[in-house]
DNA sequence: TTAATATATGAATACTTATTCATGTATTAA
DNA sequence: TTAATACATGAATAAGTATTCATATATTAA
């Protein structure tokens, strides 16, 4: 490859990004976020624990699926500070941990017009 | 498993999230989303094209990796509508095409406290 | 019309990750 | 202290997806 015609303007650019770059860091946190909450199962579940806290079984009849797979993705959620655990007898209650997970969720429910 | 010694409320919590749960159309598109903005590789390159519209040569400067990478993710970009391409003789020009994805990685940022 | 440049793309590979299955651990009740 | 319940988890498998390599297409210049 060579040079394109608006090589001043792009090359610019370039530099802009480069300096504007986030941390490689930053940037695994931010994308490891969205992908949390870009796979369907786990979405489910956060999106029922938006209606209150509950404990596996009642999860697992909120968002269907077997209780293994559940349990899983609740690992992953809690791994990742998105849901918080606390025990109760035989059970374990789950409940939404990251306000900020649920302001990106509804932001992106009005942004697709599906709000609740 | 049978029931839980908080029955009746996670009952009523199990009927609410299944009461509001997504149409599972609107639930896949939120999710591919995310989908789309959670690899880093990605996400880069939106991040880049932010600071201006960019060919793809200056892409590839911009975000590193080789031209064949960057041309299949620009792809899968420009499919899920983030971003939009036009000729411009024999460069093609990409920009960023979609305000809410914006929206949402600036709000992320400032969640994170790694804003620009 | 040929050569060179810029980008795209199919196929193969390598990774990553979700799900399932079988089993393990913690708690409570008998 | 045994049995039953609730949940977690390791390993295997299956599914999905990023990257690479080789090559194809489109555009322009010679």
């Amino acid at each position: 490859m060579e040079l394109c015609n608006h090589e001043n303007d792009h090359e610019r650019i370039v530099q802009a990004a480069k300096a504007h770059a986030m941390k490689e860091e930053d940037l695994g946190t931010m994308c490891s976020i969205f992908k949390v909450i870009s796979e369907p199962s786990r979405m489910k579940i956060i999106l029922a624990l938006m209606e209150g806290e509950m404990c596996v079984y009642h999860i697992v009849e909120a968002v269907g699926g077997n209780q293994s797979a559940v349990s899983h993705q609740l690992r992953i959620l809690k791994d990742n500070r998105v849901i918080r655990a606390k025990r109760d007898g035989k059970n374990i209650v789950y409940s939404i941990a990251d306000e900020h997970i649920l302001n990106i969720i509804t932001m992106s429910r009005k942004h697709l017009h599906c709000e609740v």
